[in-house]
DNA sequence: TTCAATATGCACCTAAAGGAGAGTGAGAAT
DNA sequence: ATTCTCACTCTCCTTTAGGTGCATATTGAA
């Protein structure tokens, strides 16, 4: 059973509502398009990771934020969070108080999102051992000869 | 109803026959970062472009595959599938005549990342208005200078 | 005989992603 | 008076992604 990203039953509640109200679009070859641009600006690493940590947390300001994801540096974040927040992904709160405190939270929309992400993260998480066990035998093989570089 | 990835009955039977013996790896710390990883090298648009078009139309060459998705270059397109076997995703065949035929198709740990994908690229399909809605919105805001730029 | 067809490999180049580190501004703590 | 905090922004730099175009071996078709 994944830890991660499983919603909770609040969320669930929230994403059903929201879910009921929301029609998709017709499908020609124009939104084809907009659909792939869609998926390639949405599926990268660091909104992926966000997104995780955002759903499990809830709430949080930039410094929290930035410790839930060691990895990523000041830049990348700032950038990811600009272009989630710009596609409706992510809510920004500023509180207008010295030192600044910004707060970042998903939106119905970043929460449909997750849901989305989670039969991912649970696929990654059952074949890891497969994936690496399929390594192994390529990189045999390849060192053999019996496969292109 | 999305056409997209839509799996086949066939390919639903066999997918549910795989998924029954596969078990999942062990949550902790180390496995955490094996996971990350792997969403990241398998979560790229090139990958999840030829997922779906294996997906769709089963087995195919070199050639046939670059056709199907014409932004592709034809490095990029061997990159990603030399990649994406190593990874256990796609099988390679070789067929020694001449000219050279060689064929692609997904393997079943491929269509089992292929079904987790659905739930991205439907996700997608449905939520691009909101999307599209919520830039404009954050682009009229910037511009009035209400939201950093 | 020359040509087309196929699945790459290789070399070179540009563009984009991303990292490191310094700077900022105002008030609260020392 | 000085220092610290926060949420950035800016600049400079390195690394990676990705594009273009050429080369190849072989054989059946023109």
């Amino acid at each position: 059973m994944p830890t991660r990203v499983a919603l909770s039953a609040e969320q669930i509640t929230a994403l059903q509502e929201y879910e009921a109200c929301t029609a998709p679009a017709a499908p020609d070859a124009r939104v084809e398009r907009l659909v792939t641009e869609l998926i390639e600006r949405v599926a990268d690493k660091w909104t992926m990771l966000l997104i995780e940590v955002l759903t499990e947390k809830g709430e949080l300001r930039f410094t929290r934020l930035r410790e839930c994801v060691p990895s990523i540096s000041y830049k990348m974040l700032t950038q990811t969070l600009r272009s989630m927040e710009r596609e409706g992904l992510v809510a920004r709160t500023v509180h207008p108080v010295i030192p600044p405190k910004v707060e970042y939270r998903l939106t119905l929309l970043g929460l449909s999102l997750s849901a989305a992400f989670c039969g991912v993260w649970m696929w990654a998480e059952k074949h890891i051992a497969e994936v690496e066990q399929a390594r192994t035998t390529f990189d045999r093989a390849r060192d053999c000869g019996t496969v292109p570089e």
